[in-house]
RNA sequence: GUGGCCAUGGUGAAGCGGCCGAACACACAUGACUGUGACUCAUGCAUUCGAGGGUUCGAAUCCCUCUGGCCACCCCA
């Protein structure tokens, strides 16, 4: 066997592109209609960047990134998520002295050393927006509902929206207290990994699926019910723009995030249709964040979307292009009239296919078929010297006469 | 990181120890039709069954190792 590709990278081969650009046209359309504009930084960063936005104890910096130190010895990571590198940037080149809230849109590769599934690749693709500057819950809704019509303008019904409030610095301390005493009450009946997360991670014992542990954290405190007041007020009026806005959704009080530099608001656009990776686009707001990366004490919210899954969802759905118009040759002194026909309509941004292995008429006319060229023509000694030629619909076979002008056939093939 | 299932041509696959010199279908190529596609017909298209080892008189078929894929756990977009 020759060489392959890596373990969970993919090729996203010519059947596929048509779709994810369909996908990414839309979100440049949907996101530069709510102001936002595109920033693109690098893959790599330094490891330390991860760690300290992250979160040194969660499964990302953990066990899934992809390390390595370069020939100076810095340690560096491949991007597994794109809201840290973008903040660096903010706060690197200071975007937010120059403009008191920037609203950014990015998409590209992200990497994480995960086992490849449904859904899940070792390099995978996002598109996430980030609005930093701004605390006022209408951003909060604004975003979700960008990311809502983002979805519709897909065409997609399916994945439904789901927030949660993680609180703040104010009351989730309280909060995660009452959690820590409530698990520790029922020990004995949390699975060995929940137990661990008492202490490490108590909020995620929520999100477990052992059957035992959904028992046992049946009657959990909720943060929804610790918030403090201006938490608490935030997320109602969140809840209320949306309802202005009509975006449907659910609130969701066990939803947790993996990211530890989340705030306030979360959210996901969950899916039945991707079998265990339900997630089909997260985000939420991470007011400390900026400032943890040494930026000025501004406010942040953003999401992402997985390329990945939502061309999962969006399916078979064809976006195939077909030329307009084959150029079949008969000799070489109609090859150069074909290439000079061909460079001309060309230019008038008409895909025109013809010959290039001399093959038989027929050969030719077959390609035209499976191509599924719209029109076809016939170019031999006859057209050449009468400077006509019949111009063939391909989907019924009606012909018409027409002369060799480029101005002319460009007339006849337009339209559709 | 753990587990289950799987691995035959460009594709979907049949085959389950000798009849496989690997079916069938699609795709592709050429021709029937010396200048007009789609239909039809003919012909061609895997010295070989993921790789390596073993069992056997004989292996695509059984065993082992490796590699790869899928799905699930975990986690997440």
């Amino acid at each position: 066997m020759s060489i392959t590709a890596i373990k969970g990278f993919n090729d996203l081969l010519p059947a596929e592109s048509g779709l994810w650009q369909f996908i990414e046209d839309t979100a440049r359309r949907v996101f530069s209609s709510f102001g936002f504009n595109e920033i693109r930084v690098p893959i790599v960063e330094k490891t330390e960047l991860f760690c300290r936005s992250i979160g040194d104890t969660t499964d990302i910096v953990e066990k899934e990134m992809y390390t390595f130190t370069d020939k100076a010895g810095s340690s560096l990571t491949l991007r597994p998520e794109g809201t840290a590198g973008v903040i660096r940037a903010l706060v690197e080149r200071k975007l937010y002295a120059q403009e008191s809230i920037n609203k950014l849109y990015y998409m590209g590769p992200m990497f994480r050393h995960e086992r490849p599934q449904k859904g899940r690749y070792r390099q995978f693709h996002q598109i996430g927006a980030e609005v930093t500057g701004a605390a006022d819950p209408m951003i909060d809704a604004q975003l979700l509902l960008m990311v809502s019509r983002l979805f519709s303008e897909l065409g997609l019904k399916e994945p439904t929206l789901q927030i949660n409030s993680l609180g703040c610095p104010v009351c989730r301390p309280g909060y995660r207290e009452a959690l820590v005493n409530f698990l520790d009450e029922r020990r004995d009946k949390l699975c060995e990994d929940c137990r661990r997360r008492i202490s490490s991670n108590p909020l995620r014992a929520l999100d477990c699926k052992v059957p035992g542990c959904v028992e046992a954290t049946e009657g959990a405190p909720s943060m929804i019910g610790h918030l403090c007041t201006e938490c608490d007020e935030h997320f109602k009026k969140v809840q209320s723009y949306l309802e202005t806005a009509a975006v449907s959704f659910s609130i969701n009080p066990r939803m947790v995030r993996g990211l530890d530099y989340y705030t306030r608001t979360t959210f996901e656009l969950v899916t039945g249709l991707l079998g265990a990776q339900s997630a089909v686009a997260a985000g939420g707001r991470y007011d400390g964040l900026i400032e943890q990366l040494g930026g000025p004490s501004v406010p942040g919210i953003g999401f992402a979307l997985g390329v990945e899954r939502v061309a999962l969802l969006l399916g078979d759905r064809c976006f195939e292009r077909t030329p307009d118009l084959f150029i079949a040759i008969m000799g070489d002194a109609s090859r150069s009239e074909a290439f000079r026909l061909m460079a001309a309509l060309q230019h008038q941004g008409f895909w025109v296919e013809s010959d290039y292995e001399g093959k038989s008429l027929k050969g030719q006319l077959r390609r035209a078929d499976k191509l599924k060229a719209r029109y076809s023509i016939v170019l031999g000694e006859t057209e050449l010297t009468s400077g006509k030629a019949s111009l063939k619909l391909m989907a019924d076979g009606s012909q018409q006469i027409i002369e060799l002008l480029p101005e002319l056939i460009a007339a006849a093939i337009k339209g559709e």
